[in-house]
DNA sequence: ACGCCGTTGCACAGTACTGTGCAAGTCGAT
DNA sequence: ATCGACTTGCACAGTACTGTGCAACGGCGT
């Protein structure tokens, strides 16, 4: 029996999987990976790639669907029943972190112009959280920035983006570049050096 | 007489001035803009774009060595005679956004992973500067940050770009973006806020 | 008026990519 | 062995872009 459709869809939903995933990585390294390439580097003729998304936005738009949760969930996690508002910035920095790399194509893509407007939508919510948390630091005066928080949430964003490119280049090592992101995001909003890398230390992660 | 090659050249070469900024203007909006979109931007047929320049390689190429020079002058003009490293980082950083605004398409083709490499390298003494910059404060104990200089020096780029998309989007004035700029660069290296801020308002520009 | 230089408009070859159709093949399950 | 779902290989139309060639046209200086 093997469950009715399991047998047959298992090896379709392998491909589609692997699919996704190749399609990832390739289009991380070229935003302009054809469907050729993607297909090609995932073991599968194009025409397969085409049996599974119905056209090249469709399978972007699952991608991006995909990390975009991943995204949410980690952030969402890393901040939840944490009532200092550095030290939720610190953990869910930590918890992106984890996951980021993966998903460095949304960052990728989201300076490309046309695509971007989706992305910005789509992770509208989380930079929302962002935004509350930042802004609730500056209130209480935990943080210090001529910005306004909206702002200080794209250069924390920004930042991010900037430690993996560090860590692509090989400046940095993987290991502890989750909490010097996390450290240095901090010390950005205004929370001095010190307190900043002791907050961080703490949180065994 | 209106010197020899004055009158001709002057159509000529105006049309290629004007080419030139259109198509940075246009590259801006979409990286992808094909020539004829830059030629009916600039007021030309495409043909004509090609009697100025043999292929969209080679327009582009101009284009990022004018926009480098220009950032390379400002970047050193800002930093010239100045002895401590933090009000050198903040000149640096006010000199290079009055202009970077302009040339922002170097931020954009960056991303871009074929012509990344070709950018990095010409932006290479750039960077060289402001990592010496960057080391000089944090050998003096000015700065600190668990990020080596050159890390310290992606993010430094990174949060004038952040800070570009927030001017872009409204949530700043172009006018208050540069001391803004200037002030979270200081931040993020680990100058306390106040002192940062201190720092940048005495410096009139 | 003449000539030069830049510009125009058109046509062309070459390339690359998307999305679709269809017949033949493959592999697991029954 | 046979069915069914997935995959393959190929062919095709449609589109968009790059570079190039060439004849005609324009103005500006002499």
């Amino acid at each position: 029996m093997t469950s009715m459709t399991t047998g047959s869809t298992s090896r379709a939903d392998a491909n589609r999987r692997r699919i996704l995933d190749i399609a990832l990585t390739e289009l991380l390294r070229d935003p302009d990976a054809s469907m050729d390439q993607i297909a090609r580097a995932a073991g599968v003729v194009r025409r397969t790639v085409y049996g599974h998304f119905p056209s090249r936005e469709a399978l972007i738009s699952t991608l991006v669907d995909e990390a975009v949760a991943a995204l949410s969930a980690a952030h969402a996690a890393g901040r939840e029943g944490v009532g200092d508002p550095a030290e939720a910035v610190a953990r869910s920095v930590l918890a992106v972190w984890e996951i980021a790399d993966r998903y460095r194509l949304l960052v990728a893509l989201a300076q490309r112009t046309v695509t971007m407007q989706g992305i910005r939508e789509r992770l509208a919510p989380v930079r929302e959280a962002s935004i509350g948390l930042l802004q609730r630091g500056l209130d209480e005066g935990l943080f210090a920035s001529p910005l306004p928080a909206p702002a200080l949430a794209y250069v924390h964003e920004q930042m991010l983006f900037a430690v993996m490119e560090a860590v692509n280049d090989g400046l940095l090592t993987a290991q502890e570049a989750g909490r010097c992101a996390a450290v240095t995001v901090l010390t950005a909003a205004g929370v001095p050096a010190s307190r900043a890398t002791e907050l961080v230390a703490k949180l065994n992660v």
